[in-house]
Order: C-alpha cells, then structure tokens, then sequence
DNA sequence: TAGTGGTCTAGACCACCAT
DNA sequence: TGGTGGTCTAGACCACTAT
C-alpha cells in the first residue's frame, strides 16, 4: 500500500510484560475461566513491580474484556457468553401468532433462558431529531408516546428499548397506558389499529457505554453496546414506530439473511 | 421492576470531578473539537489534585471517546466524525452495473470521499471453524483462498476485509492470484462463473479492537469496533463466499431494511 | 530546549467481601 | 478481621513534539 506506515511496535513497558504474562496463562488454560487472578499484590510482588504497575496490567485486560474486576472479591477471567441472535423474522406475523409473545420472549425461549421484560415507563414526550425525522412527526412538540423497557435473560440484562409511537396513532389506546399490551404484545396491538409490520429498518453503530448505561446494564470493564434503531413500517411503507435499543454487544449478536435486490 | 436495584450513584472522587469539569466545558462549547486540553500538569494544579488523578481524569474521557491524546503534543477534544453507511443495496447488480466499481468504492464515492482499497495478501489456506461452517467445505485442509484488503476514505483506514473464497471456485480464475479484478471488481468475477450474489447473510457483533487492529486502524482510545460476518449466497442459496469485515464503530453504521416476513 | 503525554515507584487510606 | 480492589499522593525518568 502507499501509506507510510508507521512502525509501531509496542514498547516492552514493564505492564505489558504482566499483562502478556496473564494473557498467555489464560491462553494456555493454566487460568481458565471463572478463575480468580493473582491479586494486585501478588503479582507486583513476583513480577518485582510496583502494584500500580501490575494493577495498570490488569487494567489492560480489563478494557479488552478478558478479566472482569469485582471489588472485595478480587480480578476474574470471563467466561465466554452465549451468543443471543436477533433476525429478520423476529417481527414477522408467523412467529407472533405461532408464540403468543413478544419477539425478545420467543428468542430467549428458544435459547433455554428465561425471559423477563420490565416497562419502567410510559410518557408522552418530544422527540429526538433523529426520532422524528423517521417518523415524520415534528420535534418541537410533545408529538409521541415514549415507553421505555428494559429486557432480561436468566435475571441478567440484556439490552434496553425506548419505544417512540405517534402520538396520533397511540392517543386513547393501550399503547399510550399500559404494560398489559395482551396477546402478542406490542406488534399485535400496531395491528389491530391498521398498522401491520411489513417493513423493518435496522441501522446499527457501537460504542461505549455511558456510565448509566454501564451501571444499568451491569456491563464489566471493556464491553461496548450495539445501538439498533429500528424503524416499524407498514404495509405502504409508512413508519408508525421507532425503537433504540441499546444492547451489550458481548452477549447479543444481530443476524440479517435479506435479498441483495431492495424489494 | 422485581430486581433488587443495587443504588450505586457513582462516589465523587476526585478524578470524577476533574472529568466531570471537562466534560461541562466541552459540552457547553467552551472547549470545542479541535481545542486541546489543559495539560495534565496544569489540571493538577488547578484542581489541586496529583498530576496522576488528573491524568485519570483524562483517561476516563478517552474511554469513552470524548477526547484523544496524543503523545509530546495534547489532549484534544475530539471532532465528530462523518458516518459511513454501509447498507443493503451494497452488492445489488444494479448499482455494480451502474458504478462499475465495488461496493466500497461507490459508497465513499457517494460521500464525496475519496476511496482506496488495497490487497495486501492472497493466500491458499485453512479457514476458521466460522468460515468453514458457513461455506461448508473442510476445517482440516486448505480447502479455501484468504484475501486481505485494507479500504481507506480520504487516506484514513476505514475497515479491513478477510475474503475467503472456496478453492474449487477459485482455483485458476484471477480469484485466486489477482488485485486486477477488472470492472464491477469481485462480484462481477463471481457472476462470471455463475454465482450470481442473490442473497447475503450479514452476523454482527462488536467488541473492542485487539491491539493489532487498534494500531493499524489507527483507532483513538474508546472505539469499538463492529464485526460483520458476510456471507454471499447464489439463486439456489448456496454459499460461494465469506468476508469478515472489521469496521471502526465511530465511523460506520449499517443500514438494513427488509421485509419481515422471509423470502 | 522546554513542554507534553507515557510510565513507573513506594507509599497511603478507603470500600467491599468473606470468614 | 484480613485480604481484595479503588483511589490518591508526590515524586521520578523517558519519549515525543514544537520552537
């Protein structure tokens, strides 16, 4: 290529020494998952550095998701997650009415986990530009219905949605009131009011957390978030809903088959 | 919600507040994209804090990719970057026929970016257990063809590509030895030989980049990276091709729209 | 050469956890 | 209560950048 290329190798410092020292020892399985490293103190003291040094060591591994640090307990290495997978069915009428449940339910079901699913809130509210924009509502008034729910999977979190509907569309219905959406949950409730699925789109970034989230989500040292928004359209393409959902990117993949041909 | 919510407001350490102080002045314009930091020497002093708890600070800013520093010059806050969208229509023969050159190059095109690939390796070898998988041919021999290309817009890396192609497909076509792919670039040599790219299954996660590829994506601290597992698929839904793309989240988005229901 | 970030030392106190 | 990680101090030397 015609980029100078920088040549970068990495300085020996003396973390680094420590920090390759515990990542071949988790390598080569003498530290297997779910083990409790050395403390801070041990290894300043057999590596002969101070506990800084060691700690900024444990710190590297940390950011790279290898270790997570509990307090009091001491620095463990992670076990490998189950994977979730979310598809491009997971919106379909089939899986809807073959279920009885949300998409989020079926998929965690059919992982053998138990899922739960929390709405913390429902409010009218303003919405982000961003928001409006794929809903054709305007910015500047309270022109949506927010519900925002957070979903788990064996007790842990998984990810967090903040559902923004018409206030037009949600206005006098369960959808702007209640948790209880009843059979079929959200998509069913769009549908009796006319508005089936047909449509999704999906645009997807990462990044890091923010505190709240990282707290919220209970996400170890070096774990970003998949952000989704994903937009409902029906049958004439028309958007009547939009969900961000921010999930931890350790435990969720996305998996999309579609035809390379728009349709 | 039935889970005991662990009430963990963040302490207010010092270094909190050092980061918190910096992140109200770049949040209300008083350090704008571009500006550099107060040197870590100078935070110190004026928060009367140890040079090491101011440097914390910085550090937790860069964590999450508010700032970036670079060595003997600053900290600077960081400028938002322009957002890549890579989406459906990429390997449609529309836009092949129309562009005559390969997908990347006509989405960095379309942003008035200036686009550049490189090959920097084709090789016969033994594919991952993933790629295995999914193209269905053995994990045990050098049963596939390994392309490596780095893409860049406007000089800057943007992702890198692993193409494996399987070596009954590849064998003695310019697949397997060539950079020159002539017009339409990849997909148009599939089609040559019959495999018309109908279908694509896209499998995304993210995580933090290996050091690796921190260095040769030139990624600041706090940048994810997204990982999309691609696999093209003909008419008859088979298999023919595997890309792992490795994309710095701050700079791509995927962009997805589909029908709900499988075609 | 002066100023910057990068790393390190050798201490200290605190909060948390298991016993 | 003793050991753990979390944070902090007050120094020090090195590597890099600009002048």
């Amino acid at each position: 290529m015609s980029e100078t290329k920088k040549d970068r190798r990495q300085p020996e410092t003396a973390s680094r020494q420590v920090a390759a020292a515990l990542r071949s020892a988790i390598g080569d399985g003498s530290l297997a998952p779910g083990d409790r490293l050395p403390s801070e103190r041990t290894l300043a003291s057999t590596h002969g550095v101070a506990r800084n040094t060691a700690r900024e060591a444990v710190r590297q591994l940390a950011e790279s998701g290898l270790v997570t640090a509990e307090h009091g307990r001491g620095v463990f290495v992670r076990v490998a997650p189950r994977l979730m997978r979310f598809g491009q069915l997971r919106y379909s009428k089939k899986l809807r009415e073959d279920t009885g449940v949300s998409p989020f339910h079926a998929e965690v079901l059919a992982q053998n986990r138990i899922p739960n699913a929390y709405l913390t809130s429902i409010e009218r509210a303003v919405p982000p530009a961003s928001v409006a924009d794929r809903l054709g509502v305007k910015v500047s008034s309270k022109s949506v219905v927010r519900r925002e729910n957070w979903y788990f999977a064996d007790g842990e979190p998984m990810q967090v949605g903040l559902t923004y509907i018409p206030w037009e569309i949600a206005k006098g219905t369960v959808l702007a009131r209640s948790d209880e959406l009843g059979p079929g949950d959200l998509y069913a409730r769009f549908a009796d009011r006319g508005y089936e699925i047909t449509y999704t789109r999906e645009e997807v970034t990462a990044r890091m957390p923010t505190p709240e989230e990282a707290t919220g989500l209970m996400l170890p040292d070096g774990v970003p978030v998949l952000v989704v928004l994903h937009t409902g359209l029906d049958q004439q393409r028309r958007p009547f809903e939009v969900t961000e959902f921010v999930m931890r990117a350790d435990y969720t993949g996305l998996d999309y088959t579609m035809p390379v041909d728009a349709s």
